[in-house]
DNA sequence: ACCTGAACACCGTTCAAGT
DNA sequence: ACCTGAACACCGTTCAAGT
């Protein structure tokens, strides 16, 4: 008979949230490409084909930790001022994702259907429709702001062709290309955060101007 | 004794064109995450192994095929207009990217320490000082264009995020996110053409105007 | 409900051979 | 010089068991 169960319920050894943090662990320690799920599984002293009972295989436990990245952004609120809630907006992004570098091009780069991406979607289209912008207008400078944001911080963690911090100032110098040479002392030097600035205002000035 | 050497030399049956074209052939079939030491090797009827003696392990073959496509590029000469010439070197990267869009991810994310990566950045610079840029100043907005280019060029191989491909306009209006319902309709939109056009513009003309 | 043992079909890479 | 056989230390994943 199936009456009465025996035997304390045992309190489960893992759970969604600590194989996140396990996956975090190992790619701040080691990279994305360290990630597999038996080293995950040993950082959480447990064998790698338990993790299947609370993720959908590697490309879930992925998806996992950039949900929760996703879902640890601070928005600003809104002060009114388009060009300062603007680049509030992309601070935080730009915090977030530097919080875990390692990590940074799973949310730049992975697509997820979740309702926890679009939360800071709506914020920039709030902001940009208070400046004046059309609901159209509002999308189209939003994926360019986007472009430009996602293109500057998978740079900034070396995920992307950054032109200075791998080539060195003579190698340019000695490339026979007279633009280039002549910039080698320049292109040499990257400054991530001024890069960032630079680029980053430069986009928000670009739609602001345009919205008149 | 090592005298004379008996044998036809027999000409060799790899070399590292034919391994690139292959891994090229792969990827437009089913994609970056299929290329492998041994889906490559399948592809030209000969053992993994093989490989090793033409490309060094599977991060250079990858490294070889990133060098292939940036050597197919074919840059515009300049008219002496800048807003030209700058989209001009804008589109034909674009157009080197989208003829094996499978394969865009690996050159807009690897970094390469080749000179055939230089030359783009040699174009742009040019058109930049001519347009009255002071050298560190160009080398800023060669960077800012590039990050837009390429955040625009990830996300239209699907390489990052594009809200509005992947989410339906049903889904977005019942995310009860006020400015995100609003415009449910133009973000389950998404021209490619029209998206690169509009970014890639708006980054030129901003780079321009503060060029005065 | 949750964890694991046995098992499978894969990987990249080395190194000593073969021609 | 170039290709391969044998071998190694890895992968992700399924499925039937155990508690």
């Amino acid at each position: 008979m199936t009456g009465t169960r025996r035997g304390r319920p045992r309190t489960p050894l893992l759970s969604r949230e600590s194989i996140v943090a396990a996956t975090l662990q190992v790619i701040d320690a080691e990279g994305t490409a360290a990630v597999g799920m038996r080293s995950v599984a040993r950082a959480l002293g447990v064998d790698a084909k338990s993790l299947y009972n609370h993720v959908d295989g590697k490309d879930g436990l992925l998806d996992a930790v950039t949900e929760h990245l996703l879902g640890g952004l601070d928005l600003p609120s809104p002060t009114g001022d388009a060009r300062h809630d603007l680049r509030a907006i992309a601070d935080s992004f730009r915090d977030q994702a530097l919080k875990h570098p390692q990590a940074a091009p799973l949310v730049l780069t992975r697509q997820l259907a979740s309702l926890r991406a679009l939360a800071p979607v709506d914020a920039v289209l709030a902001v940009l429709r208070d400046a004046g912008a059309g609901t159209e207008e509002a999308v189209h400078m939003l994926r360019m702001l986007l472009a430009t944001l996602i293109g500057t911080l998978l740079r900034e963690v070396s995920a992307a062709p950054a032109f200075g911090s791998n080539d060195r100032e003579d190698t340019l110098a000695a490339s026979g290309l007279p633009a280039l040479v002549d910039a080698a002392e320049h292109l040499a030097r990257f400054d991530r955060e001024a890069e960032y600035e630079y680029a980053v205002d430069l986009a928000i000035g670009a739609v602001l101007h345009r919205l008149g």
